[in-house]
DNA sequence: TTGAAAGCGCTAACAA
DNA sequence: TTGTTAGCGCTTTCAA
């Protein structure tokens, strides 16, 4: 056991030909059954473990996937992640995950190892939708899919939620509680998430003929500590917002440590609803009322575009999937008193 | 752009040998300026990317790590794996992830398949501590570090946490405030932080002569469900404890719903501390004092370790790191009244 | 400064 | 049922 045994040692040891004991190793028949059980001890005997570059070099193929993501810390993504990984492995693929901080020159480097390392297909939420830096993927002809966010230089199937629909049920919840003046605390504009979330609030204001008050529209960046001081600018208005609606986790939780420093009473002084189920809200008094994602679906959903594109490449037309968020009432809105 | 290009196209079109193609692309010198740059154009306009594979069938080394989780929905693991990756990326490490769902059948799969691919090392925060399904890492002498859990059956590079000073903090907390009927809901006690943090409880009370109470020794699984019914069975206690230390954030999330549910009053009825600090910690009403853990550093060190220990191998004697947790005192343990 | 060529460990086509 | 052999795409030694 000097340096790491190949498959030439095994055959030697099993005294046959390295042919044979690639198609042991492959599960492939045709062997006599003596035959494999000396190779399966020779194996056995020398920790042998098959090579698994050598392998893919000449397979072309590494039942592998890679999976991209802006920001591990962010529940969302592990949630997603745990869908993903589920349906991987019940189609014998390993999942590679590595996440980019945000950062597209990152994320570009990322991408670039993955196809260096021959990855049969990459599942992305990319930190830059315009997505310029994701050619690469394209040129290379590798089966992608996106998740959350779409990608706009290039197509590719698409698993998402409905934002739209989802800002607009909670808008609406918020409307039909008597509020008129509701406030949003807004994600990147120039993403898709933070772009049709604000979208279903117009949308839902709009249709019930509350004109829009652009003091109440809020700039954030989907990161805990906007949602902090957004909430703090929406408290200095000559004219306080009765209802905030926050159109992510993250944000959401800045908006309630604001709440609290700011002893604005939730559901009392201010209602709220937030895009997004976090672990608080059912802690706080009153419970927060969310529009929540299905997490695991999207990503077992993403996994399975993924696998079909893998297996049928150009045959398929891209596809999106949105998915139905659900509205969950709990206790942070309420009634307008007339 | 047929199929993918690979040296010999480059090295055809900018008509030089591939063996100064390879010069170029891992930036060697002893290349004409002239030269190179007419790799360079090629290289773009074939789009040619290097092959990781054939490159490892050389090279014998990947620059990549491995790091494998039970659970990546605990968020302890993702804080962990930000701290891994932000040093791997330093030293042009690529991190690959794989989440075991707490399966040692997993767990061994994992790893056979990160030794295929020719990882340079591994961290690992065990499924099952006994290790005897870890064996092949230390066959085939793949460089590992183990975080969070030890690893019996053979000897490992390890970074931990204190766990019995941290328990011991708390519980001291506790009891300096007055309190004597210290409840603990334990983790498993086969694993190392469920036994260490029960073991810093006993030292605690046994320090300041309070007899173990047997009936307030509750044990569960490190899960969140556990956490909720372990609580719910203090409760029926004839004598209730006034105190209650969960030993870790699941669990403590389980013990503050069951606390809701049951009506039990935080702080007021029965006070509360909680190895790890929780998202939740600073939303609840008093707010929930915590011992926690250094999770970043946590992962940067086990790098560290870990390429200290490819790049030496033998020569380093295994070393244990035990990083020292910190008490968090917030509102959650009042003082007894006597 | 450049090129020729050996070979890393494996799979698969073909032959026996 | 088993063996021989030609590469897969690259790095690296040695020679020019």
């Amino acid at each position: 056991m000097d340096s790491k045994p190949n498959i030439q040692d095994v055959a030697r040891l099993a005294d046959v030909s390295i042919a044979t004991v690639s198609r042991v190793i492959n599960n492939q028949d045709g062997v006599r059954k003596a035959t494999e059980e000396r190779i399966l001890k020779a194996i056995e005997e020398l920790g042998y473990i098959r090579n698994a570059a050598a392998r893919t070099m000449k397979r072309k193929e590494t039942n592998t996937i890679g999976v991209i993501v802006p920001d591990i810390k962010n529940p969302f993504f592990p949630l997603v992640m745990a869908g993903i990984e589920q349906k991987a492995r019940e189609k014998n693929y390993f999942t590679i995950l590595s996440s980019t901080n945000e950062s597209p020159v990152i994320e570009e480097k990322i991408v670039k190892n993955f196809i260096e390392r021959g990855v049969d297909g990459v599942i992305i939420t990319t930190a830059d939708e315009n997505g310029e830096h994701l050619k690469l993927l394209q040129e290379q002809n590798i089966p992608t899919v996106a998740v959350d966010r779409s990608i706009k230089s290039f197509e590719v199937d698409t698993v998402l939620v409905d934002n739209v629909k989802g800002a607009y049920q909670a808008v609406q919840h918020l409307i039909l509680q008597g509020h008129r003046k509701i406030a949003i605390i807004c994600g990147p504009q120039n993403t898709t998430p933070g772009f049709e979330r604000f979208l279903g609030y117009k949308k839902a204001i709009e249709d019930y003929n509350i004109p829009l008050d652009e003091r109440l529209v809020v700039q954030g960046d989907f990161g805990e500590h906007s949602g902090y001081l957004a909430t703090r600018q929406l408290r200095e208005l000559d004219e306080r917002p009765t209802a905030i609606f926050s159109s992510n986790n993250l944000m959401t939780i800045g908006c309630m440590k604001a709440l609290d420093d700011l002893n604005w009473k939730l559901g009392y002084e201010v209602s709220f609803i937030g895009f997004d189920d976090v672990d608080i809200a059912t802690f706080l008094n009153p419970k927060l009322s969310v529009v929540a994602r299905p997490m695991k679906a999207v990503g077992e959903i993403a996994f399975m575009f993924l696998h079909e594109r893998i297996n049928f490449k150009e045959a398929l037309p891209k596809r999106q999937y949105s998915l139905p968020p659900e509205l969950i009432i709990r206790h942070s809105c309420r009634l307008m008193k007339k």
